[in-house]
DNA sequence: AAAAAAT
């Protein structure tokens, strides 16, 4: 039976729990009956299998079981020694690996490539996703980091101890070098800290939670122990929750590419999709799960997963899905079913902004963490240009239509060149999808009405070019690489800034240059003050019309506009000072951190300049 | 106000 790797060590654990103990309890677990009825004894229940010393006694540095409140070393390598995690203690570990590779290797079924290259030289997929990023445009994205004894940041993937496969496959992606969420991300994840990041996707923020998890499950050692549950019920070691099932997919596709050959298997969970095949791949065995929220629970609830040995945890997006509701089913997941408490477990929390509640869940899902910024989409770069058109509602099909037919014609090297078009509802969306069919234009549409199926056709469809027209809703604003995607329109302006920079990082996404085309009338009013800073931010021209709105708007129209410093989404809530309200939570050495984060903030002098030590006005406000 | 997400 293939197993991954997780389990194939629980199940040989199994193997030794039956032949050795059939006497007393082997029914309850030789027996597979599903095993709901399996006795636990009261002391053993909801504790992590690997809190037992069996786990421990055959790892090297790996996993301390302390408690956060002891002060001792927790998953990974102690704190406050960030050289010693994986290239030296962990050196004995990653032999052990490796020996073992080639022993069960022979037994696995084959592996489909995600890179689609089957013949297996080392020239990597091109076109599909991940090709040609333009590094260069990342260099000036300003980056803060803050906390205790942070990590220095890493400038190339060689300097980090990744194993062979994993450098393989990020060979295999044409990853040259890291992006500047990757090279501070990883270093912090590979020593095992806690991770609080201001980030988006298309900053490379999916293989820099990726790399080390993948990594980590690599060099880690095998639980002994499997935990008495049902025979179906599976465990993976590390759990990605991400807002949208589109997000989840693109996640476990390239979660899929960083593990390729890894023997670390990664599955994917979500809503809208016949459960079944999801239950069939997760009895397949699996050690990453990738999960939109509420599938999770109701495979909770099954019991067809248990969290209980889970050492890695991901919120993807955090602010988005907070947005959409998700906080019950989030607490549910993290602090109410079996997963190791924080400080047992190692969490990273991304998120683009950093609002009170999303603080309030780190101060809760975190331990000791440390914070990163990254500078936002769109922010310090001009590889989005933007324009902003006065169209009333009536006239906006007509100057789509200009804009489509000037798209038409640009298209080069044979390749169709993608355009988005965002509209504002659902129903709106069905309509101008139609309408563009009616009259010649290759158009599908994605938004929440449509089956999960016509959703993923549609952004199949559209990434092939077959239909090179996307009218969706919110559905694809956030977090969605879609590679050469030319020009965003946002044919209904969103109501929120934060909505519209989400809407416009569709395109110019890594390192590519783009476009994005807003039409804009008296109805976005509220808007127009908002999106006149952003785009003067973003060394935009901002039409003079504009500009009168936005003046004329400007007295009431608070909500849109930003609160928070100007480049980050968020900032370090804990660096403002003893006034905050239960500040000594977040930080084990009460005061101390500030010296932490001083020494590691150096080198970024330059890049700090519109953050500074100011917290007042910015060019925001 | 609309969108998203488990059945």
């Amino acid at each position: 039976m293939r197993a991954s790797w997780a389990d194939l060590a629980a199940s040989s654990a199994a193997d030794n729990v039956s032949a050795g103990s059939s006497a007393n309890n082997g029914a309850a677990v030789a027996g597979s009956a599903p095993g709901r009825s399996a006795y636990v004894p009261p002391h053993l229940r909801n504790r992590p299998p690997s809190a037992d010393p069996p786990a421990a006694a055959n790892t090297g540095p790996t996993p301390g079981s302390d408690r956060p409140g002891s002060g001792g070393p927790r998953w990974g390598a102690p704190r406050n020694d960030f050289r010693a995690g994986y290239g030296g203690g962990g050196g004995g570990r990653a032999g052990g690996w490796g020996g073992k590779g080639g022993s069960w290797g022979g037994g696995r079924e084959r592996e489909v490539n995600p890179f689609g290259d089957d013949v297996d030289t080392e020239q990597p997929f091109d076109e599909q996703e991940n090709s040609g990023i333009n590094f260069d445009a990342y260099e000036d994205i300003p980056v803060e980091t803050s906390g205790d004894n942070v990590p220095p940041p890493v400038n190339t993937f060689a300097e980090i101890d990744l194993g062979e496969a994993v450098n393989q496959n990020i060979r295999r992606c044409k990853y040259v070098k890291p992006t500047p969420v990757q090279r501070h991300a990883i270093p912090i994840s590979l020593v095992g800290r806690d991770l609080m990041a201001c980030a988006q996707t298309g900053s490379g923020k999916t293989a820099a939670f990726c790399f080390p998890i993948i990594s980590g499950i690599m060099k880690s050692s095998p639980q002994v122990q499997r935990p008495p549950r049902g025979a179906r019920t599976v465990y993976p070691l590390a759990l990605i929750l991400s807002p949208t099932r589109e997000l989840s997919m693109q996640i476990h596709e390239e979660a899929r590419k960083f593990s390729y050959q890894t023997g670390v298997r990664v599955v994917v969970a979500y809503g809208g999709a016949p459960i079944n095949q999801q239950l069939r791949e997760l009895e397949r065995g699996v050690d990453i799960l990738v999960a939109t929220p509420g599938r999770l629970v109701d495979l909770l609830e099954r019991a067809r997963v248990s969290l209980q040995m889970i050492r890695y945890l991901t919120l993807d997006e955090a602010d988005r899905m907070l947005d959409m509701g998700f906080e019950p089913q989030i607490r549910k997941i993290v602090e109410q079913m079996d997963m190791p408490p924080s400080g047992e477990r190692q969490t990273m929390l991304f998120s683009a902004t950093f609002p009170k509640q999303i603080q309030r869940l780190a101060s809760d899902f975190l331990y000791n963490y440390i914070f990163l910024a990254v500078g936002r989409v769109g922010s310090s770069t001009d590889l989005i240009v933007q324009r902003v058109e006065f169209v009333h509602d009536s006239d906006k099909r007509s100057y789509l239509m200009d804009l489509l037919h000037a798209q038409r014609d640009t298209a080069v090297q044979g390749k169709q060149s993608l355009t988005l078009v965002f509209v504002e509802t659902k129903k709106g969306a069905d309509a101008l999808e139609n309408w563009l069919c009616g009259n010649g234009f290759p158009a599908t549409s994605i938004h929440g009405d449509r089956t999960q199926q016509e959703r993923e056709s549609a952004l199949r469809s559209f990434k092939s070019g077959r239909t090179p027209i996307l009218v969706a809703t919110d559905v694809a604003a956030r977090g969605l690489d879609i590679p050469h995607v030319s020009h965003v329109i946002n044919f209904d302006l969103p109501n929120d800034i934060d909505d519209y920079v989400h809407r416009i990082g569709r395109t110019g996404r890594a390192g590519k240059s783009g476009l994005a085309t807003a039409f804009f009338n008296e109805n976005n009013s509220s808007m127009a003050r908002s999106l006149a800073e952003l785009m003067q931010e973003a060394n935009q021209e901002v039409p003079t019309w504009l500009s009168r709105y936005a003046a004329r708007s400007s007295f009431g129209g608070g909500r849109n506009r930003r609160s928070g410093g100007g480049r980050f989404g968020g900032r370090d809530i804990r660096r403002e000072g003893s006034f905050n309200r239960g500040g000594s939570d977040y930080y084990g050495g009460g005061g101390s951190n500030s010296g932490g984060y001083g020494g590691s903030s150096g080198g970024y002098g330059g890049s700090s300049g519109g953050y500074g030590g100011g917290y007042g006005p910015s060019a925001w406000d």
